[in-house]
RNA sequence: GGGCAGAUACCCAAGUGGCCAACGGGGGAAGACUGUAAAUCUUCUGGCUUUGCCUUCACAGGUUCGAAUCCUGUUCUGCCCA
């Protein structure tokens, strides 16, 4: 066991705050016994996305720190909708669509977790269970009888939206009190002592520590984690098609190992250390492989491989890795049939009829808005012009180009290029 | 309830009768340079059957040969008074 799980994680960069620091340190000092700790996740959707994953990335290594570990799946507080970072109301999910959403992110948690160890095996939970069956007027003289509303007013995710002129909800406001008890619930249930959780849920992580404390008498403490952002201070973890998912539905493997290897240089050391499970030294050999050698790209490569086999697999991230040589290796000369089919998969594609082929249906430019490469034709003909759009990584400069049998690979693909990344396979079929 | 100001493209923001698909900035896209990086430079950024045509300047009408620009009404936003 590490010396200290907490100097890794401040090595690591993934400290932003901690409540009742002492308390903290002393229970995760070398030698203590394990302990148990929660981190939830709100079901706004059917998929967790790479922010989430440094949340559940906390568990894992606390399990591998010997703790253990428990996901909460808020099928609860989805239900209302956390105000924490959001500037206006927010529209409430359906049951049916929040089931959906429980079901989907349920399996995503379980994958990256433990749940047969012997010693400390994982537990996931949804808080609908211990949620639902409590009465409002039990929850008002239990819970809410605890809380200050002064307090709570001056928590900055209230005051924020008190002073705007949006407004906020009783029931956003009552949030941080069903998130609260969900701490108290895990303390008496699994004797859970830490909640973790994005800077964010600061207001929300404290609100159950002073719950815990009214009710028992006992300090429970948090741990919050930096939140993501790019060198321009912009979300990270977006891109122009939104959020980059954990479900390959959602975002192909390819896609998901290619935002990776495409990371800004400024960030693919702490992005190592936050996402990955190095040790020390290996983050800083590669820092320094880096810093000498910034075009062999190894620490992205070795990112992109990390994070995308810790999510996807060993199987699928070869793939991936493979599609990406094929495309970014240059010319598709030589190419073998075997080669390209590993690329076929991976790539986003789209078939048409082959009846197209040389008519004047068949004009690049509209192939190219079926391919979703461009959004009119106006911008068709401009990416064209411009030298930035590819047929078989062909440069395409004819406006006029109509897609053909001549240009068929393999008897029915076209594999369409735009700039210098985004690629798309179109099937002509019978 | 009364008064005043405003509503322009993804966002901010010019434009106050024809030269307006609409200055400028941001964001985005493409190109050059590179390393699938950053910075920098260039071009583009309503749609189309593209030397032209069509639809846009909150919404609905009106004046005019001609309106984003003038008039009337409606909706919404901000500020001030009650």
């Amino acid at each position: 066991m590490a010396s200290s799980i907490l100097q890794d994680l401040h090595w690591r960069g993934l400290v932003a705050d901690m409540a009742n620091r002492e308390e903290l340190e002393r229970l995760l000092a070398p030698g203590a016994p394990p302990v148990t700790l929660y981190v939830g996740f709100d079901p706004t959707a059917d998929s967790l996305h790479l922010g989430h994953l440094i949340g559940l990335l906390i568990l894992r290594r606390f399990q591998i720190a010997g703790h253990r570990p428990i996901a909460v799946a808020g099928g609860a507080t989805g239900m209302i909708g956390d105000p924490s970072g959001k500037s206006a109301e927010r529209n409430l999910l359906s049951p049916e669509i929040l089931e959906a959403n429980i079901s989907g992110i349920q399996g995503q948690l379980g994958r990256l977790l433990d749940f047969e160890s012997k010693t400390n095996p994982a537990l996931l939970l949804n808080n609908a269970d211990w949620v639902r069956p409590i009465s409002v007027l039990d929850f008002l003289r239990d819970i809410g009888k605890h809380f200050s509303v002064n307090a709570m007013m001056a928590k900055d995710s209230v005051r924020s939206r008190m002073e705007g002129t949006s407004g906020i909800s009783f029931t956003e406001f009552s949030y941080s009190l069903l998130q609260a008890y969900d701490f108290l619930h895990l303390y008496n249930a699994h004797g859970c002592i830490l909640q973790a959780g994005g800077a964010d849920q600061w207001g929300n992580i404290t609100a159950g520590i002073d719950l815990i404390r009214r009710k028992h008498d006992v300090t429970a403490c948090g741990l919050t984690t930096p939140l993501l952002t790019k060198t321009d201070g912009t979300k990270f973890g977006k891109t122009e098609g939104g959020a980059v998912w954990l479900s390959a539905a959602k975002t192909s493997v390819y896609r998901f190992y290619q935002f990776l290897i495409q990371v800004e240089d400024s960030q693919v050391i702490q992005l190592l250390k936050l996402f990955t499970f190095l040790p020390q030294e290996d983050v800083a050999a590669l820092e320094a492989q880096h810093l000498a050698t910034p075009e062999r790209r190894d620490a992205h490569k070795k990112l992109a491989f990390e994070l995308t086999t810790l999510v996807h697999g060993e199987s699928a991230t070869a793939d991936a890795i493979r599609a990406s040589e094929i495309l970014f290796g240059g010319s598709l000369d030589g190419i073998t049939e075997a080669q390209f089919n590993e690329v076929i998969a991976e790539v986003p594609n789209v078939t048409l009829s082959r009846s197209l082929l040389g008519q004047p249906e068949g004009a690049l430019v509209d192939v190219l808005i079926a391919a979703k490469l461009s959004p009119s034709k106006g911008q068709a003909r401009k990416d064209i012009e411009a030298g930035g759009v590819y047929v078989n990584n062909v440069r395409a400069t004819d406006v006029k180009l109509i897609v053909g049998a001549e240009h068929l690979l393999f008897g029915q693909f076209v594999l369409l290029r735009k700039g210098k990344r985004n690629y798309a396979l179109v099937k002509f079929e019978a």
